[in-house]
DNA sequence: TGCTTAAATGAACACGGTTCGTTTGAACAG
DNA sequence: CTGTTCAAACGAACCGTGTTCATTTAAGCA
């Protein structure tokens, strides 16, 4: 029988498969041997789908690292398990970024979750929400910049940008000796700033 | 007569009003004029339009700071340019999001002056493009951030989330108080750590 | 005055999401 | 065993996309 949920997972797996656009109602429905329409009984519509496989990728979210760690490798820690989610489903990222964020409960536990560790830091109550956001703002930026092919990029053989032409090729050669990717490789650095500049914040906040 | 430019234009103007949804080729021909299939003499489909409008967007980003200030400050003024081009054109990021970046000659030349001004400032070759990826990522999701209503993340009187309530409202009040919208705090806490953390690994370099 | 050519037309086409009246089939009551 | 009920699946439509193409228009030029 046709429940959300299997309408949900095989969703979420044509979307890995074919993309954002190639994610129709029809694929769907073929790929579970039933009429387009008969979604419809389960699903309200193409948006309502959508929110259902994000919840499907955002409970994947590990907030676990707050109970144990200190807050900045716990916030290390969160950021890379956020990240992974969604890189782990590429297209997702493009839907979310259409698709208004509808009220979803377990995302409202994700944030508590944050938050309380923050708190207890010491850091002022009224940061704490920017914090969290701008975090997340660049989480989300890195995995939509992971969906973009590797070689985006590239300046090629052109002439008349010979910094960022040099730039791109030590930093390629560089990867290519430590065998990480390149989205991988930015996302560190940007995560490592940010920890890094907010532990310097959080120790000027004494002073 | 119908000219390209005149197309990208009308197409931006669309979609501001309209949003990423009601900018559709009928919309563009009809606020022209015209007919739809007149559009295509000129722009060889929706996703070269999309490509247009969004040059049209990335032009307003000013590199001028590189020139002039320390690096530290350069990257928040560029970043702050960056980030304002979009947000002037918010569902512009939607379509960026999900519309693959094609080869653009302005946007290598703006990769051009960042590149530069890093590498002037002593920071290794192999580091820079990460550095500009990453920052990219964090202005690009703060773009997409910004897009969002104000109040999306609102808990409202949930229960069982006590410490998140907490902090977004005194997130709020602090707000209200300043005068300042949330998106833009948040982008100008984390611009700052970035920075601030990019500082303090710039200086460990020299050790 | 004719010829050429680029541009605008309007009617199709293909393919999305969505709706709705009909039919199926399994559970259940008499 | 039979008749009823009701949710679920069907299938044919509808509407709104982007896109194409043969045709007409009109302006520039020899």
């Amino acid at each position: 029988m046709l429940t959300r949920q299997r309408i949900l997972e095989t969703g979420l797996l044509v979307l890995d498969e074919r993309g954002a656009e190639g994610m129709g109602m029809r694929d769907i429905a073929a790929r579970l041997g039933v009429q387009v329409s008969a979604l419809y009984n389960h699903v309200s519509g193409r948006s309502d789908l959508i929110a259902g496989i994000r919840e499907l990728v955002s409970d994947r979210i590990d907030v676990s690292a707050f109970a144990a760690q200190p807050w900045p490798d716990a916030l290390r820690a969160w950021a890379r398990s956020y990240r992974d989610a969604f890189a782990a489903h590429p297209p997702t990222i493009a839907l979310l970024a259409v698709t208004p964020v509808i009220e979803d409960s377990r995302t409202g536990l994700m944030y508590e979750a944050v938050a309380r560790a923050l708190g207890d830091a010491g850091w002022p109550e009224d940061r704490v929400m920017a914090i969290i956001v701008s975090l997340e703002s660049f989480i989300l930026g890195s995995a939509m910049d992971a969906v973009a092919a590797d070689e985006m990029l590239d300046p090629g053989d052109r002439e008349d940008v010979p910094r960022y032409r040099a730039a791109y090729l030590a930093g390629a050669e560089r990867l290519q000796a430590s065998g990480t990717r390149p989205h991988e490789d930015a996302f560190a650095m940007g995560l490592d700033a940010f920890v890094r500049g907010l532990e310097a914040a959080h120790a000027a906040l004494d002073a």
